[in-house]
DNA sequence: GCTGCACGCTAAAACGTTTTCAGCATTATT
DNA sequence: AATAATGCTGAAAACGTTTTAGCGTGCAGC
């Protein structure tokens, strides 16, 4: 059964002017709430509008006020959970302030998609949770008012707010970890594109460890990260510790461990970072920095509606702290002489996004 | 620095056509390469639209045409890895067809955010990827033109094209599975809401083994999962083999039965559903029942790309194939007189999204 | 040398809103 | 009682496109 056989027109804002006898100017007056209007004009366009179901076209209406609702979202591979969790949770937060979040996958090529779909669409805004935008095209948006928000890296132009772990007080807490346990050998495994984040932890790493442990660094795309381990937990000289730049892959090098029979933490350390689910699932109980999904997305929806609001804001870089949880994937150090400040102890699961 | 300082108007069509020296509509003609233009006109219009960076706006556009290029995504929780890999793979999809994904939390209310964002947007189509779409509204997106397609559900109405994984015959592999191991003691896990998915897996499964062993039905939460399983495990009348409506519930009860000291398979087979990557981990080894995403999001691109095209084809339900995937959470029958064809052997890492 | 015909182009209408402007009743102020 | 202020309303312009209708060309055919 072909389903248009009853194709019917939109039904518009004349539509529901003749239903109640009035103009279009007071309909829309009425529909968006602006005062001007007598009461029972008011009544009667109400009553027309539920009979016919009038919704307003968003595109006409953005053709003549300046706003669409539309926030562009530049979103990269979800097969990390908190990439996942994080649009999840950016989603929900700007769905619940009137804003539609549009979806622009992170091409890998070098163009600039999401400053192009924004134009296109006339986003009222452009979130970037993965890639990049570059310099030329963030200031072509904010040349035209459209307000960016980065995530995961810094960058200083006008009109783009950032927000970014602080990945090296992170690493220096790991770095901190590895040192009273001892370890000499440390390996830090980290992907094999170069991103801003990934940059600062490992080099807060090393250099937190400069001149007490060896400290060498190893590339790994998620789907060699077991195999990869696995050859670098058997051979000569194996490592101590192994720094993971994220949660997966840290499981990646605890499932090699595991597989080679290696006893976690006695024989080997291992530490993450993000603090996904399965971290806290029993069989890893794994040690890791975490990044708080909720805190991370709460800023970036409030930061962008605050400056949609006073567009004249002055840029913000803003650092969300990174707490160590310690599970059991570390060596638990029980010195007394040990600072306590920097380290939440244990926890169970953590990445309750709703409540 | 306040960025607003340089606040430019959008580049028109207008623009370009002084620029160029031509009318509006010989722009329109040549950047939508309608033909009808002559050549050196074409030229000075290419040359100035590169010069002033003019991008159309698709609002305007989609005032004149009837095409927005939008997609509505009605999507719930992206906790689970599948429906994150399923968003990812639609948008991709979508995205390299010229279409746009719009985000539309499926809210736990009553109403149905999806119609009503496809009707403010004006929407192409509608893709309901978790939650589900009243017959109603989607009545009134047929009348509208506007498709829907609806996956894990089965909704006979006109306009909506349905893709529902092969449940039954799925939870009939796993019946066959725990029948040649000899359970007689069997739990099918499911999550508290009930959906249709989730009825026919363990209605599957249920009337599988009809007679020939004793099913019981437990429903938990993720959160409460471990805790959940543990009891079970724990409990007397422990059961002998666990179908999970999911992979996520399904290490949950992996894990439950690790830290309580069983055996997998020997005292407890498990099988789960979905074949989400963690399910091939070496700690997991899950038998699952593959619901393979890259099928489900090609056919809801292409069916929604083909219906935009020819509205008036015959609505269609489709059944996507959900092989067995054998690993190690099942004791691995030897009898040589065990048909074959139903099942895949095990098998490395499944989910190679990109390539 | 006309008529007819492609061709290339422009003017103008249309899409569905919002908003400005002005008009017209009322009602309030002197 | 005249004037000013107020409240409500509708006509029309504007937003940035596409598209239809029409207007000149220049050229072939009679």
């Amino acid at each position: 059964m072909p389903y248009t056989q009853g194709m019917m027109k939109r039904v518009t804002i004349k539509d529901v002017a003749v239903l109640a006898g009035v103009s279009p100017a007071t309909v829309s007056r009425v529909v968006s709430g602006d005062g001007q209007a007598s009461p029972e004009a008011a009544a009667r366009v109400r009553a027309a509008t539920d009979k016919l179901g009038y919704r307003p076209s968003v595109m006409a209406r953005s053709l003549t006020q300046s706003s669409t609702q539309l926030i562009a979202l530049v979103m990269g591979s979800l097969r990390n959970p908190f990439d996942a969790a994080l649009v999840e949770a950016l989603s929900a937060g700007f769905f619940k302030k009137g804003k539609r979040l549009l979806i622009v996958p992170a091409g890998h090529g070098d163009s600039d998609p999401g400053a192009m779909i924004a134009l296109d669409y006339q986003t009222d805004g452009v979130v970037v949770a993965a890639g990049h935008i570059s310099r030329s095209a963030s200031e072509r948006l904010a040349r035209l008012g459209i307000p960016v928000i980065l995530f995961g890296r810094m960058l200083e132009a006008p009109g783009v707010d950032c927000i970014v772990a602080d990945n090296i007080e992170g690493a220096r807490r790991a770095a901190r970890v590895f040192f009273r346990s001892g370890a000499k050998r440390v390996v830090v495994v980290r992907r094999e594109r170069d991103t801003f984040s990934d940059d600062e932890r490992v080099e807060g790493l090393r250099s937190a460890l400069q001149g007490r442990a060896d400290v060498r660094t190893v590339k790994t795309s998620l789907g060699n990260c077991f195999a990869n381990a696995l050859m670098l937990l058997s051979g000569p000289e194996r490592p101590e510790a192994i720094f993971c730049v994220n949660d997966i892959l840290a499981v990646g090098v605890l499932e090699a461990a595991a597989s080679v029979g290696l006893r976690v933490p006695d024989d080997l350390s291992v530490i993450g970072f993000d603090d996904i689910p399965a971290a806290s699932s029993p069989s890893y109980n794994l040690t890791t920095l975490r990044l708080p999904v909720d805190e991370v997305a709460g800023w970036i929806v409030q930061r962008l509606l605050r400056r949609l609001d006073i567009p004249a804001l002055p840029v913000e870089m803003h650092r969300v702290p990174t707490p160590l949880i310690v599970r059991g994937s570390t060596r638990r150090v029980v010195s007394a002489t040990a600072p306590v400040h920097d380290h939440v102890t244990a926890g169970g699961a953590p990445g309750q996004v709703g409540k």
